[in-house]
DNA sequence: TCGAACCGCCTACAGATGTCGTCTCCCGTT
DNA sequence: AACGGGAGACGACATCTGTAGGCGGTTCGA
């Protein structure tokens, strides 16, 4: 019921979920120690802000919650992507993508994997007229 | 002497910046209006806390101060993609680009000036053997 | 010279964020 | 039945963010 953002913190459980729904608790904390070691109630308060917000459902079936996301990871990367677009563009689309290919390391795979994008764009633009 | 980040609100006063340095406070409330329509102390409250964390300087030689930014619109893109991308992406690369591009309608002349960029990235990759 | 325009500095403040501590409840074991 | 461990509910709090209001000084033209 709310549109605000998953924060910086809130990511790291967000992608968990995406990848492990159906979480307790127990199972997201241990899943994001590597990346941040927090208390229990720590990951709680993010976990019931994020429920809150509408980002994550609880299943209180069993003993413990199950926590999963509500929300599609590639829905949430896109609005992310499309704010990070706004602030640091302007909402220059493509310049991300070039300054992000200028300053990393793509590998060969990785470069093939894009320029097929990029030829799937085309072909689209052209087959697909109104 | 500070590495934190510029807030997203601080993001139209660096942008301003970078194109018009040098600027009054005058300048910049006018080059932001379209974007933010903040109260004049509002956005001198922003100029000051980026001053504080060193991304904007002060010139104080004439009667009103000048104000520029300390470091590069690069850098801080950069710095910014980097941030973002360990956030949604955990570091993941050539996702945020495929993604990006799946979801975003580029002109022929983006996807031709990308296609250009992948290019001279394959280029680099075999000219340039140790 | 007096006021309008600007500008700088300081203070305020509500809401968002990141991190926890505590109290209590439920469940399987001893 | 008593106990230890995990889990949920609440409450707390120092910061960080976004937006301003006021006070006081400088400059330039009427």
């Amino acid at each position: 019921m709310d549109d605000r953002r998953i924060t910086d913190a809130e990511w790291p459980i967000m992608r968990h979920l995406w990848e492990h729904p159906e979480s307790t608790l127990g199972e997201i904390l241990e899943g994001t120690t590597a990346e941040r070691n927090w208390q229990r109630t720590t990951a709680q308060t993010l976990l019931k802000r994020l429920v809150d917000k509408g980002f994550v459902a609880v299943d209180d079936a069993a003993s413990a919650f199950r926590y999963s996301a509500a929300m599609s990871e590639a829905d949430c990367v896109r609005t992310e992507m499309r704010s990070f677009l706004r602030k640091v563009y302007d909402g220059s689309a493509s310049m991300l993508v070039a300054g992000f290919l200028k300053d990393n390391d793509l590998s060969d795979v990785e470069i093939a994997e894009l320029r097929r994008i990029l030829d799937g764009k085309r072909g689209e633009r052209h087959a697909d007229r109104d």
